[in-house]
DNA sequence: GTGAAAGCGCTAACAC
DNA sequence: GTGTTAGCGCTTTCAC
């Protein structure tokens, strides 16, 4: 039972149709008689065809598949929770396309080399950006490719055209520290992402909006989005800011570890001090206290950066949209 | 600006050669002079030239990547930390070689449909499989078409020929049960994964090759590897074996439940009960106590599974390897 | 409404 | 060591 995969041309016989007919029922063009549709339809299900991409893409020059590019350093994406949300959304929603996802690493130059080759290759139809940073040379590298790209994730600086789908990082800020103000809390502090990114620009920026740019000032601490980051940044707000009675975290993993130098200090969370994180992932739940945090909309984020992709090789327009986040009130604040 | 893409033709021509001869250079083949082979060089350079791997893979029925099959339900992925590890190690090392790495779910029947018609279409050299079960459908699929295919972890069941690259599940447990012993707790239950995968099955067969099958049987109950599954198997182990003075957890997400069900019932970690889990994964830095738990070397099982992979594309046998697991010990056991 | 035929860009077999 | 050439399987005019 070794049988050479059966092409369009066995198609063709068994239906007694020409190939050219076989690929437009294929391909739902018209002029196709229901006699003729009828017959190739039963004949592909009788040899077991399936169209050989390879020789459509060929022809057509599209390959039916979307490349994923993740330009976060290695490290960080080991731990990043919100990554694989983004992959499953995208994944099903080209499936539902018939569609494929090809994933690349761009973490180091030697990566954009061969994403950049791989899109002046011609080798995807459009590429989802996951997680660029402010100035990221893979930007350039992607718009010079002049291959369709939608980011997930706001796209930080001016110079970029690349349309984005994002949770609103703002919003999201705004809602927890306005809670954490609602709940009495007087000395807020905040532990950021790194400012290149947009969820460390954003949320302090609604951190900022709510509080004031210049009371803000001396209550924030940067940090990296790794757990011992967040320990050391709450370390140091905790020296700078003895008094404080509340912190907004801007991502659910160094919350974890702002919390474990809390404790270590010897306060209360949230007796002493109210602890907000960002997220709503996995690790939100499994913390002592459990955290009152941010959900953002991943899986719709995914999808609407597909939709926007789709339109974009349609050679529709696509706006960028953002999503709105919702507050997750748990244990620590 | 926008010329069409140079094809080998505009090489051969840049460089004074043939058409073959380009190919012979890219390609590594011998029978070229040095000189030909810098002109080519050069051409390629000056013209900015990319294969079209659609062409290519028309004449070579080779496509240059890898299709990584995700069979779980996707809930669970959501929650997984060991899935983003393992493919992003997988395709580094795809890379490597310039192949890449395209994403299946085959979560329900019309994804394994997909996933078996992109296999029979020829889409893919190869395929990697990530936590099938027992009797998971999808592997009959992938063995039917015909495709090479290696798991990551352990596959269950004797009907299954495919090979795998796996960390030593049952080595782990037993590590970890008796090291508890070690510390003299005298009641220790086990909390396991579902039966059907080889984290279930295996990691509780570690347990019980140190503790015995009769005496384990009790101590045993099952979970889902789902947080609040864990709290829901701690609670019901609490009350069946009211002295237990140790747990060991078949995943970090699952123990962080525990955790918090020892917590509830006022029961201390690790005074009153030590915990132990396994993955060690963010999560298990994430709780308080943080967890003594097992290590993966996830990044190493996918290493070994692309390279048993390239193996069989390169028709050489591969066998199946189980990688050793370490213990790491915080502070919850 | 349908068939015939011309390539898409590449590799590999063959002739030199 | 190098050039020539015949397709790989498909889509898409162009006739009919």
């Amino acid at each position: 039972m070794e049988r050479k995969r059966p092409t369009i041309h066995d198609v063709a016989e068994a239906a007694g149709v020409s190939r050219g007919t076989v690929s437009r029922v294929l391909n739902g063009l018209p002029n196709v008689s229901l006699a003729a549709e009828v017959a190739v339809r039963r004949a592909v299900n009788d040899t077991g065809y399936v169209v050989n991409r390879a020789a459509r893409s060929l022809k057509t020059s599209r390959t039916g598949s979307i490349v994923m590019v993740l330009s976060e350093p290695q490290e960080r994406l080991f731990e990043d929770p919100n990554f694989s949300v983004l992959m499953r959304a995208a994944t099903n929603r080209l499936a539902d396309r018939d569609m494929s996802l090809v994933l690349m690493i761009a973490g180091d130059d030697g990566g954009r080399d061969r994403v950049a080759r791989y899109l002046r290759g011609g080798h995807a139809d459009g590429a989802l950006l996951i997680s660029t940073h402010a100035g990221d040379p893979l930007l350039e590298a992607v718009e010079r490719s002049g291959v369709p790209a939608v980011a997930c994730g706001a796209v930080l600086g001016r110079t970029s055209a690349i349309r984005y789908a994002a949770a609103d990082d703002r919003g999201g800020a705004r809602l927890i520290t306005e809670y954490l103000v609602g709940q009495g809390r007087r000395k807020i502090g905040m532990i950021t992402g790194p400012l290149d990114t947009p969820g460390g620009a954003l949320r302090m920026e609604g951190f900022t909006s709510v509080l004031g740019r210049k009371v803000a000032k001396r209550m924030v601490v940067h940090g990296d989005y790794t757990q011992a980051g967040g320990e050391r940044a709450m370390t140091a707000l905790l020296k700078s800011v003895p008094a404080l009675d509340a912190v907004f975290v801007a991502s659910d993993l160094m919350a974890a570890g702002a919390l474990q130098a809390l404790q270590r200090a010897g306060r209360a969370v949230p007796g002493d001090v109210a602890v907000g994180g960002f997220d709503d992932s996995a690790i939100a739940a499994a913390t002592s206290p459990m955290l009152t945090t941010v959900r953002q909309p991943l899986d719709q984020v995914a999808d609407e950066a597909v939709r926007m992709l789709m339109a974009l090789l349609d050679g529709e327009p696509a706006e960028s949209v953002v999503l709105p986040t919702e507050l997750v009130v748990r244990g620590s604040a």
